[in-house]
RNA sequence: GCCGCCAUCGUCUAGUGGCCUAGGACGGCGCCUUCUCAAGGCGCAGAUCGGGGGUUCGACUCCCCCUGGCGGUACCA
């Protein structure tokens, strides 16, 4: 049978999470290891959350990505729509079907009363749940109710005795006692689907064979199983992958880290370094190597291999696998990367960038983005510098530079010889000129970059007041 | 509270009963190189494998209990 996994965002953040990139990364990885297929499909039932723009955005961080679908709400596939609110027809008459089965029933309560009940319960220590007022209502009656017009929605009648297990492929076998999970709602009342009845209906009606998604589901799952038993469907096989966290250890969230790709893209990271980091929190390669590509590791992935422990997302691995990225790319390649072609940081400037400063500054910096601090000088002046410049040191400076052939070892030739001539350390020539020309202590190697700055724009820099 | 998942250096991890007085990577520190900063090379510190019981000739590895962290507990996903 052929291998069909998924991914099902909602268009309910500014961009995609880079949580759902994470889970994204394994389904493709898993699908494309097993000669399957990925999918797409939106989850958008959720009407009050609901951010426009939403799908196309989430759409784009994953072709940024590289993670291709071969099915979607955006090229379309034989499983269309995949769209949950273009499907809605769909739930409704499943959530029909279970009610003939008895499976499923209507519920009249007001959110009023559920809210009422729960505080009830919780004052009691019970475990908030649905307390089956509804459950005993004639189906007939049910149904004058709504005939009438009365507003209801659909609860799946979980068995009160029993247990509900599943076997996950990471982490064994799972059970719940059925007492203590939820009459959950399956139809709201607007009609719309909540969660556990849409992905029950779309992936078995998807062929989804194999729903790899984050541990924060794994308390709905026999939700889930009882659904795919009442309609006597074929289980998938489960998957749940550790959630990433913050520094502080709770569930990454965007109040605590930066948590959409496209911060990750503005800051100037590469999305293959992006996705090997990914790969290495959930997932480690086969003799410890750190840096490998997409391909190296749908060819040694294995499910079974997946971590249990929920990592924390830490941004200083992030850079130094991005450096190693960045220090192997040829320099025109660098150069288009850094002159923002590709649409990194849009509050840089690059200007004239040539492959002779992209070679000074290629193995310092560890995102694209910091390459305006790094070379910024070549195009500005300094406004103030951090350091107070020795005049003494910057006039000898100035009189070996100004009669000096203008290139980088012509130029230092000299300053050391007027070191020499003079007792002043070379170094603290060199630092002067620096401060003097850059503002700064710290940069790429001076000479060549004075070579490229020019004559006369560098001896224009070395009359300070 | 209840249910569930998880538990090796600060962080990411290797480790599937003896190869482990626990290996690698990031970060930190030091040295070399050097016009600064990086890069590179070399080295150092850092985990009594959360705690306690078992099982075993032998546990980081298997079982139980405890503790801790996290997740879930919605007409959100």
């Amino acid at each position: 049978m052929e291998v069909r996994t998924r991914i099902a965002p909602s268009p309910t953040g500014q961009d995609l999470h880079i949580g759902n990139a994470y889970t994204a990364l394994i389904n493709y990885v898993f699908a494309k290891k097993s000669g399957g297929k990925f999918i797409i499909r939106i989850e958008d039932t959720d009407r009050t959350r609901f951010v426009e723009g939403s799908e196309e955005r989430i759409l784009s961080s994953l072709k940024w990505l590289g993670i291709a679908h071969v099915e979607g709400p955006d090229n379309g596939g034989e499983y269309a729509p995949y769209r949950q609110s273009e499907r809605l027809s769909l739930y409704g008459e499943h959530a029909k079907k279970l009610i003939e089965l008895s499976h499923a029933y209507y519920c009249f309560c007001t959110s009023e009363r559920l809210e009422t009940m729960r505080k009830d319960q919780e004052a009691r220590k019970l475990p908030p749940m649905y307390d089956g007022l509804c459950k005993h209502i004639p189906k007939e009656e049910a149904q004058k109710k709504i005939d009438e017009g009365a507003k209801y929605v659909i609860r799946l009648n979980v068995p009160e005795e029993g247990v509900t297990s599943f076997t996950d492929i990471v982490r064994g076998t799972i059970s719940f006692e059925n007492a203590l999970i939820d009459d959950q709602v399956l139809l709201k009342s607007d009609g719309f689907p909540t969660y556990h009845l849409g992905v029950v209906v779309d992936d078995h009606l998807m062929n989804i064979t194999h729903i790899v998604r984050g541990e924060e589901w794994i308390s709905s799952t026999p939700k889930h199983i009882l659904l795919y038993q009442f309609f006597g469907w074929e289980l998938p096989v489960f998957a749940h992958v550790s959630l990433l966290r913050n520094p502080d250890k709770s569930k990454l969230s965007k109040r605590k880290n930066p948590v959409w790709v496209s911060w990750f893209k503005e800051q100037g990271f590469l999305p293959e370094a992006l996705l090997n980091y990914l790969a290495t929190m959930a997932w480690s390669f086969p003799e410890g190597k750190d840096i490998f590509s997409l391909e190296e590791m749908i060819k040694e992935f294995r499910l079974e291999d997946l971590q249990t422990t929920a990592p924390i997302f830490d941004l200083e691995k992030l850079k130094w696998i991005n450096k190693q990225y960045l220090m192997v790319k040829p320099l025109n390649m660098f150069v288009t990367l850094a002159s923002g072609a590709s649409g990194y940081s849009r509050n840089v400037n690059f200007q004239q960038i040539s492959e002779g400063t992209a070679s000074l500054i290629q193995p310092r910096i560890s995102t694209l983005a910091e390459y305006d601090s790094m070379v910024g000088f070549l195009f500005k002046p300094p406004k103030e510098y951090e350091i107070e410049i020795n005049k003494e040191s910057l006039n000898l400076v100035k009189n070996a530079l100004e009669k000096c052939e203008w290139n980088h070892l012509e130029m230092e030739k000299s300053i050391r010889a007027v070191a020499d001539a003079s007792g002043v350390k070379s170094k603290d020539l060199f630092m002067t000129l620096r401060v003097a020309v850059t503002g700064k202590t710290v940069g790429p190697p001076l000479l060549e970059s004075l070579e490229l700055l020019g004559k006369e724009k560098t001896l224009a820099r070395l009359i300070v007041q």
